[in-house]
RNA sequence: GGUCGGAUGGCCGAGUGGCUAGGCAGAGCUCUGCAAAAGCUCGUACAGCGGUUCGAAUCCGCUUCCGACCUCCA
């Protein structure tokens, strides 16, 4: 564990159920549950959907950084539901199976494997546990039976509801959302079909399966698939208990989804399901919420290849991926090609910054400045991320030495004043942060041991053409190399070069 | 309509009352055969109007604009 020194500050999180920071304390240190509502697998994953996991990504590693053991779980919804009997709209898992002709399990099993290929793009680590809804049928009914039993179910003609009005009297159902219940209940929104309902905020917990439903099994009250939310609170129960430590997800889950979850957890297990709630806002196109209902979502391969028509040209996942850690996860963040650029840029700066950390050596004499300078930044870093996660914070703080690794790697001809001790921290923890907490990685392929060596040839031959002053050569090299995506850097030490 | 959340320099974005991030773009300089890369210097911005305070981007109120949720949505 490198620095002790440098996080003794407690981390800090900002709990959408108090709405407030707290400091972050585990029900059964050192263990940590983290629960986050994963895709549902009917399509694929739009960009807005990958910042939500991006991330909870840093915010497992820097747990696990912290030395917590934890366990990740994160559930993959392949049970089509359609949250209420209302409307006559199917379930979207089996209207894309009719749209492909194929059977629903196809379409589960082929969009989780593009959400997994996408997810491993990102460098996102896997969550401990992957569970799916259709393998978790079993504890879903046994879950709705206790509710039922509980007082707080009901059924109505082979489907079952979540009496709220019940619930509320008993248990304070708007928490989460902070929304005023009476209000909530008086909406005169007409939502149609509720007829099966007692209350218009009743929820389905059981659907009985129409003729044209795909995805049914057998239960208690006949044939069926189960309502949208009690997977979560099932699975979440199952594998990390009826109470656990964090909760997560996107905020437009919080007035539906998670107050749901926390309803049915507490009717099932008698007792408030999470500690922390975190809540990752929304990734904005031209300052509007990024969905498949508004039409201006991004795929994922869309952004990489540039194929997408608001877009110049491609952008790596790392670039991406650096782009989403430039904003804090709570705020809402744009995307345009001109932060993009900036944010590639960016990404291309930290990951040079890091290779030259590398491989500089201590002068042997020792600049207070340059030490202060270098301790601010590993305090920085630390101090950004105890702050609730806060990425943006802590590439600041790398930021703020980048000039002066730079320095020892060019101007210093690789060596820093500073002392060996002092050095030695600095490039453990700027590359622990980098790799193991941003999750960030090189995406320009060294290319292998045949292009390291042709490139030792093709600089050495150019060198040899410049000390000839036959500048003809050298720079047909340079620009030659520069078209096929190979960028030349010189400096006083000599040539390095870059793939792009 | 109800509820909640925002408005920060050309752009993106941090910001836990006072030391006023960071990145990108732009300008100048250094280095360099030239360029690139790299380094140094340069921007006193916080929607508007009041208020609290010795002091507010940060707290309070009002106004304007924007967004999210209330229906599936990360």
């Amino acid at each position: 564990m490198p620095n002790e020194l440098f996080h003794q500050n407690e981390l800090q999180v900002y709990n959408t159920l108090t709405r407030s920071k707290e400091v972050f304390r585990p029900l059964h240190p050192p263990f940590v549950g983290l629960y986050v509502c994963g895709p549902t697998v009917y399509s694929e994953p739009h960009l807005g959907n990958c910042r939500t996991f991006v991330s909870f990504d840093v915010i497992n590693r820097y747990l696990r950084h912290l030395g917590y053991k934890v366990r990740y779980v994160r559930n993959i919804t392949d049970a089509g539901h359609i949250e209420s009997t209302a409307g006559d709209a199917g379930d979207r898992i089996s209207e894309q199976a009719k749209i492909e002709s194929v059977e629903p399990m196809e379409i589960v099993q082929k969009y989780s494997n593009a959400f997994r290929q996408i997810m491993a793009r990102f460098n996102t680590l896997p969550p401990d546990i992957e569970p799916t809804a259709t393998g978790h049928i079993i504890e879903q009914i046994e879950m709705t039976k206790a509710i039922i039993e509980s007082g707080y179910g009901y059924e109505v003609d082979g489907n079952v509801f979540f009496d709220v009005e019940r619930f509320s009297k008993d248990h304070p159902y708007t928490q989460l959302s902070g929304r005023n219940l009476d209000e909530m209940l008086n909406n005169t929104r007409d939502l149609g079909g509720q007829q099966l309902k007692r209350g218009r905020l009743d929820f389905a917990l059981w659907i009985k399966a129409k003729p044209e439903h795909l995805q049914h099994w057998p239960s208690p009250w006949g044939e069926g698939y189960p309502g949208w939310h009690i997977e979560c609170s099932a699975m979440s129960t199952k594998y990390l208990g009826k109470e656990f430590d964090i909760h997560g997800g996107g905020l437009d889950l919080i007035p539906t989804h998670h107050t749901n979850e926390v309803a049915q957890s507490i009717a099932c297990n008698h007792t408030q399901p999470v500690k922390y709630w975190l809540h990752t806002n929304m990734l904005t196109v031209n300052g509007q919420k990024m969905s498949k209902s508004l039409g201006n979502s991004f795929l994922p391969e869309e952004l990489f290849s540039g194929t997408h028509p608001l877009l110049d040209r491609g952008y790596s996942p790392m670039t991406v991926r650096y782009f989403m850690l430039q904003a804090h996860y709570s705020s809402t963040l744009d995307f345009t090609n001109e932060a993009l650029q900036a944010a590639e840029k960016g990404y291309k700066k930290m990951m040079s910054v890091v290779r030259h950390l590398q491989s500089v050596v201590p002068s042997g004499t020792v600049d207070a400045e340059q030490v202060r300078a270098v301790n601010a930044c590993m305090v920085g870093m630390y101090n950004g991320m105890n702050n609730d996660f806060n990425t943006a914070m802590a590439f600041a703080a790398i930021n703020e030495v980048a000039g002066l690794i730079n320095t020892w790697a060019n101007a210093g001809k690789g060596k820093a004043d500073i002392d060996a001790d002092t050095l030695m921290r600095l490039q453990e923890t700027i590359t622990v942060f980098v790799y193991d907490i941003f999750g960030l990685k090189e995406e320009t392929a060294a290319g292998g041991e045949v292009l390291g060596g042709v490139m030792n040839l093709v600089i050495d031959i150019r060198k040899e053409a410049r000390e000839k002053r036959d500048f003809a050569i050298s720079d047909k090299i340079r620009d030659t190399l520069q078209t096929v995506g190979i960028t030349l850097k010189d400096s006083k030490d000599g040539t390095t070069w870059e793939q792009s």
